[in-house]
RNA sequence: GCUAGUGUGGCGCAGUUGGUAGCGCAAUUGAUUCGUAAUCAAUAGGCCGAGGGUUCAAGUCCCUUCACUAGCUCCA
């Protein structure tokens, strides 16, 4: 007899009963909708026979890794679909993601959304065919004769990159086989509802000096409607992306001969983004950060000893040729070693530190040409950036501060909630990207997992995503497609300090390298308006509104007490406009409020009469009538707490 | 950079097998002076991303190039 304990209690089966017996003995529901478990923390497919005392947890599909499973079947049916209708294709990988899945082919002629529809339906005939999922595992040499006598050359390099003492498993299905390590499903029957969504290339494990397959991505969910929501989802989603909404609105735009990446903030987006900075810059003051101001250009030689120029070079705008030339000037894709420069102005002493050097940088960096993406990815950026030279034992305390005063700009502005943490390091494997030694980055790394784990981050690790100067605490955000960006990262570098000469006396009287960090408070405001826009659709809190309050007179005829209340408000600072057209006041208002303006006032004979404006909200509409005391005082609190 | 796709007045779109560009909204002008999401009318606006080529004739076909979109790689 087999015990397997499930959730509190524990139950007694025959040697040999599957997960789905199992499943069914407990209830013909669980069984319905079980689609993988846990056996003892490990995933399994339903036909898992348990050997000897487990603990079993069913999964469903409100479960990460149930959903996982159903959508990496789908993958499979994908799989046999394309190589029934298109015999020659070769088959790469194909796993289950975030929102369902996709599969890599290399197909011998470029395939159509024409053909999508096709596989889309050739997919349906093979879930209506309910074919069962077969598991089965061979030594090494046969998996390796089957998959070359199916001519699948991606699948052979897969088996012999695989450990030695790996189990090497397939799924049969009909007429199809994959390797693959499970689980599955137990037919294809059990999946009920999927969409093909688009194609797009990726290189053959990833590397862009390997073959670019063709992948394709799909969807699925156990019930017609859940699809059906999903992809309304995305549609509303869409209409958030900054990229149009931001063009729509008048917070930037671009032009061809000016060229990729080089957006134009009109005054609207100027505006934000001068209201970001200036809180920056004032916060970051606050808390004991100095400012510089340094060169956006240097020559090669500064380059050279940061090592940019061996790691960096692709990714800079370089003016001149060194064979020609008596000066190379690059313009800078990062501040650190202009910022260095300030430190050492002059010898510093222990008691100097920490130094805070703040700067709103603009930087430069050539990004590949297909990179660019509105405002999140482009080739001049500004950036809140800074560089905090201290001593080891004021590192965590610093680091600290930097950190919190991260989390400080991202839940002012409502982001927050959105963000998730990156503990970015260097990949051991590939050496070459980055400067310093094993025992340099080990130590880096080490003691920036005592710091995370310290202040109790709950981070992720990014295996090759560290800069090439040292290991990144970054803060991840996704865009309205679900693509991840950096918004905000904190370094710790021990090396650059080091490579530029920078020191401090001790209070020994020996000469020390500080321990320096790199970091930003907001990211780059490019962006971050770019997230702002998709956070909040366009419709920006008060305080970051470029257009606060627009006045709106019912008739001409109130045009006079309009203008007074206009010089009222700007007279207090507040970002406002004055509709004076001859339009009636229903359309005007329908502009202000497809404009996002925050609040309209309308002002008419009632109004003028009793020395009133009527006020309405974007949010809530009408608020009734006040004085325009009343409602400055109302919006100046918005305001100053940044309500959002 | 790579794969796939897109590019027609400010915006959203039409443009059939190549025959010489249209619609809606916006804009401008005039009338209307209006109470919480669209007043009426008239007018103007485009060498169809750019540069070549094929043709009697190109928005429609071919080549090159630029920009935009998704994804890959890279990255704030």
């Amino acid at each position: 007899m087999i015990n397997i304990t499930l959730r509190d209690d524990v139950k007694a089966f025959e040697n040999g009963t599957s997960l789905l017996d199992v499943a069914k003995s407990i209830s013909e529901g669980l069984a319905r909708v079980a689609l993988s478990a846990t056996v003892d923390g490990s995933v399994c497919g339903l036909d898992f026979v348990p050997k000897k005392d487990c603990v079993v947890n069913f999964l469903t599909f409100d479960d990460e890794d149930g959903r996982r499973t159903y959508r990496h079947t789908t993958s499979h049916i994908l799989a046999q679909a394309v190589k029934r209708l298109f015999p020659s294709a070769k088959l790469a990988i194909g796993p289950a993601i975030d929102d369902g899945f996709y599969y890599d082919f290399d197909f011998e002629n470029p395939i159509t959304n024409n053909d999508l529809e096709k596989i889309e339906a050739e997919m349906k005939k093979i879930i209506k065919e309910d074919l069962p999922l077969e598991r089965f595992e061979l030594p090494r040499a046969e998996a390796l004769k089957l998959m070359e006598e199916k001519g699948e050359a991606y699948k052979v390099e897969l088996i012999n990159d695989l450990p030695e003492d790996a189990v090497i498993s397939f799924y049969k299905q009909g007429d199809f086989t994959d390797l693959c390590a499970g689980p599955h499903l137990l037919s294809t029957g059990k999946i009920k509802a999927i969409k093909l969504q688009y194609t797009a290339g990726a290189y053959w494990r990833g590397n862009e000096n390997n073959k670019m397959l063709t992948r394709i991505y799909g969807t699925a969910f156990p019930k017609k409607a859940e699809l059906d929501e999903y992809i309304e989802r995305l549609e509303e989603a869409k209409k958030r992306d900054h990229n149009k909404l931001g063009r729509e609105l008048e917070i930037f735009t671009t032009v061809d001969s000016i060229g990729q990446g080089l957006p134009i903030l009109l005054p609207k987006g100027a505006k934000i983004i001068q209201i970001l900075q200036r809180f920056v810059e004032d916060h970051e003051d606050k808390n004991g950060w100095v400012r510089t101001k340094t060169p956006y250009m240097a020559k090669s030689d500064l380059y050279k000893i940061s090592g940019h120029w061996d790691h960096y070079k692709d990714g800079m705008f370089v003016m001149g040729d060194e064979e020609t030339d008596k000066e190379v000037f690059a313009l800078r894709p990062m501040t650190c070693p202009f910022q260095y420069q300030a430190y050492l102005n002059r010898m510093r002493s222990y008691r100097d530190l920490p130094l805070r050097y703040g700067e709103t940088s603009t930087l430069f960096r050539n990004e590949a040409s297909g990179e660019m993406h509105g405002l999140i990815r482009v080739r001049q950026f500004t950036i809140s950036e800074g560089h905090l030279m201290c001593r080891p034992d004021q590192l965590e305390e610093e680091f600290k501060n930097c950190l919190e005063m991260a989390i400080y700009m991202l839940k002012t502005l409502g982001l927050y909630e959105d963000v998730s943490y990156r503990f970015s390091q260097w990949d051991p494997d590939d050496k070459g990207k980055y400067i310093g030694t094993e025992e340099q980055w080990n130590e880096a790394q080490d003691t920036m997992a005592k710091i995370l784990d310290h202040l109790e981050i709950p981070y992720k690790v990014g295996v090759g995503e560290a800069a090439f100067y040292g290991p990144k605490l970054d803060i991840q955000i996704k865009n309205v497609f679900g693509k991840e960006d950096t918004l905000i990262t904190i370094q710790i570098d021990q090396m650059l300090a080091e490579k530029f000469g920078m020191e401090y006396i001790d209070k020994d009287g020996t000469k020390k390298n500080p321990y320096i960090i790199h970091r930003t408070s907001i990211g780059c405001y490019e962006r971050t308006l770019a997230l702002l826009i998709e956070k909040y659709a366009g419709a920006f809190p008060a305080w970051l509104a470029p257009t606060q309050v627009k006045i709106l007179p019912i008739s001409d005829n109130y045009l006079d007490y309009a203008d007074k209340l206009y010089a009222a408000l700007k007279e207090k600072g507040f970002r406002i406009e004055l509709d004076d057209r001859s339009e009636k006041i229903g359309y005007k208002i329908r502009e202000a409020q497809l404009e996002k303006v925050p609040y309209m006032i309308i002002a008419g004979e009632k109004e003028m009469n009793e020395g009133t404006v009527s006020v309405r909200s974007r949010k809530n509409g009408d608020l009734g009538t006040m004085t325009i005391d009343e409602f400055m005082i109302m919006l100046s609190k918005e305001i100053e707490d940044k309500v959002i």
